[in-house]
DNA sequence: AGGTCGACCTGGCAGC
DNA sequence: TGCTGCCAGGTCGACC
């Protein structure tokens, strides 16, 4: 799924979209990725609602409304949030949910894999997602002296810790493989066992990686779009995150692939230590 | 408490 | 052409 930078740009789109738009009409085509609230209640209490202002947590966007709710959007793997002047003729068969607004556009829910889910809620504190997340990586909270506290008791492999969310929020596979390059970091190295110059070189990159992947709109694997429906501009910019067998930029020697915790993992043996 | 694993879903693609 | 199996950006809960 879209990760931090991915979730930043499409926060960033539809902030200069939505404030002030009203709901017209809300119209569920899949009611699975509705969560906590019934689809229909959903529906109605959403009707006639404006959009205040949106931000971002971790991986989920917070749309507030003017009565003081919130509508969380939590893209996982394959959502996406999408403005569109008009309605599509043949709406797209990822659509989920279109939002009619009150100056005659849209905002287009789609998500082929279905995990992605909103989220209608009172008090973002009762949101319990936001209870267990970690600091925000561009937070001050989060720096090396936070880093070195939170991992003394991980003996998970750093990647699998950049990758915890209740450690740091909005790192997820492709960042997590990427920061690590750039720190010169064996991906298996146990989180507890990393010395504080290479922590203070993780966090240094860690920032690095995510400004960067902003700035260029995030990365494209297969379905991220960002708020206007268009592809990311990060991906010319990976160094590893799905190039096995390619030549690493730095030695030429191949990218490996390995898995972590179920997931893949792509670094440079000889530059990653 | 920290760590591991499967479940949740659909669709694209490689291999046969 | 069409089948099978594998893979994919996240999160949660059950279990050890």
């Amino acid at each position: 799924m879209p990760e931090l930078p991915e979730v930043e740009t499409v926060k960033r789109d539809l902030i200069q979209y939505l404030p002030g738009q009203c709901i017209d009409v809300v119209r569920i085509l899949d009611a699975r990725v509705i969560r906590g609230i019934p689809p229909k209640k959903f529906a109605e209490e959403l009707k006639g609602k404006t959009f205040k202002d949106i931000s971002r947590r971790g991986k989920a966007i917070i749309c507030k409304l003017d009565d003081g709710q919130h509508l969380i959007v939590q893209l996982m793997m394959t959502g996406q949030l999408v403005h569109a002047a008009s309605l599509s003729k043949s709406p797209l068969k990822e659509t989920k949910v279109i939002f009619e607004l009150s100056n005659g556009s849209y905002l287009n829910y789609n998500d082929q894999r279905l995990f992605g889910r909103l989220s209608l809620i009172q008090k973002l504190e009762d949101f319990k997602h936001f209870a267990i997340l970690g600091p925000e990586p561009f937070d001050a909270s989060f720096n090396p002296k936070f880093i070195k506290e939170s991992l003394k008791r991980r003996s998970v492999a750093v990647k699998s810790a950049l990758m915890d969310h209740t450690f740091v929020a909005g790192i997820g596979n492709i960042y997590a493989s990427e920061i690590l390059f750039r720190s010169r970091i064996n991906p298996r190295r146990r989180a507890n066992r990393l010395k504080s110059d290479e922590i203070k070189c993780m966090h240094k990159m860690t920032l690095e990686v995510l400004d960067e992947a902003i700035r260029y709109r995030g990365s494209s694997m297969r379905n991220y779009r960002d708020g206007q429906g268009q592809k990311g501009q990060f991906n010319q910019r990976i160094k590893v995150y799905a190039r096995e067998h390619e030549p690493c930029v730095c030695c030429h020697k191949p990218i490996i692939k390995i898995v972590q915790g179920g997931r893949s993992t792509f670094f440079c043996k000889n530059c990653q230590h």
